[in-house]
DNA sequence: CGTGTTTGACCGGCGC
DNA sequence: GCGCCGGTCAAACACG
């Protein structure tokens, strides 16, 4: 009895110790992945900072020669917002997962991008008017740009059940292909917040 | 059968 | 005025 006992105890250890060192392991990659996201984070911050102060350049020096050129890049910042989107290289679909419904009503291929361009209408609400359109980046085809017109004039779905989410990302589908970043003007660089990693972490 | 997607046609703005 | 190009429409089609 005794001798079967030990034997039984002997087997719990060793599970208990595979189970420790999966644990040990998963741990180092959680810790791994920790760090990736806060240099990220850091880069972004850095890189939002340094935006900031080019921005107010920008307007000092447009507010003291000409208005024409100010005009038309407020216009743009005031009504579109630009979302890159990192996705699998074999993603083909042009689905930017954001928590919106979304009625696609056209495609087209637009000159200087092999890649087209599909318009898509928010479905959620009659009287939305919000309009995106959604291209494959020219230069890095895993990337999706968004750009989006407009305001919604109703709530996000995540956010009825108290999630607080990105601008115009929710909670419910951008794991899976986590990347984001906006920026007002055409002309500036969007911010890019890689987080692909994450999404593989959670498929596996 | 209702809803969403596809795709060719059409329209309007813009540059020459 | 003409042609190009981006954006939208709408009929046909697919799917659950």
């Amino acid at each position: 009895m005794d001798v079967q006992r030990n034997v039984s105890n002997k087997d719990k250890i060793q599970e208990i110790g595979a189970e420790l060192e999966r644990l040990v392991s998963e741990n180092k990659e959680l810790c791994l992945l920790l760090h990736m996201m806060n240099d990220k984070y850091t880069t972004l911050r850095a890189h939002v900072e340094k935006k900031r102060e080019e921005m107010n350049s920008v307007n000092q020096s447009c507010s003291s020669h000409n208005l024409i050129h100010r005009q038309p890049i407020e216009k743009i910042k005031s009504k579109s917002t630009r979302i890159l989107v990192r996705t699998k290289e074999d993603n083909t679909s042009l689905v930017v997962k954001d928590g919106y419904h979304w009625r696609k009503y056209g495609q087209k291929i637009i000159k200087d991008n092999p890649s087209p361009r599909a318009y898509f209408r928010c479905s959620m609400a009659p009287k939305c008017h919000v309009k995106k359109k959604v291209q494959r980046s020219a230069d890095d085809k895993s990337v999706l740009v968004a750009t989006y017109q407009g305001e919604h004039n109703h709530p996000l779905p995540g956010e009825l059940a108290g999630v607080t989410s990105l601008p115009n990302v929710s909670s419910t589908g951008l794991m899976s292909e986590l990347s984001c970043s906006t920026s007002g003007d055409r002309s500036l660089p969007a911010v890019n917040l890689d987080l692909t990693l994450c999404g593989s972490n959670h498929e596996g």
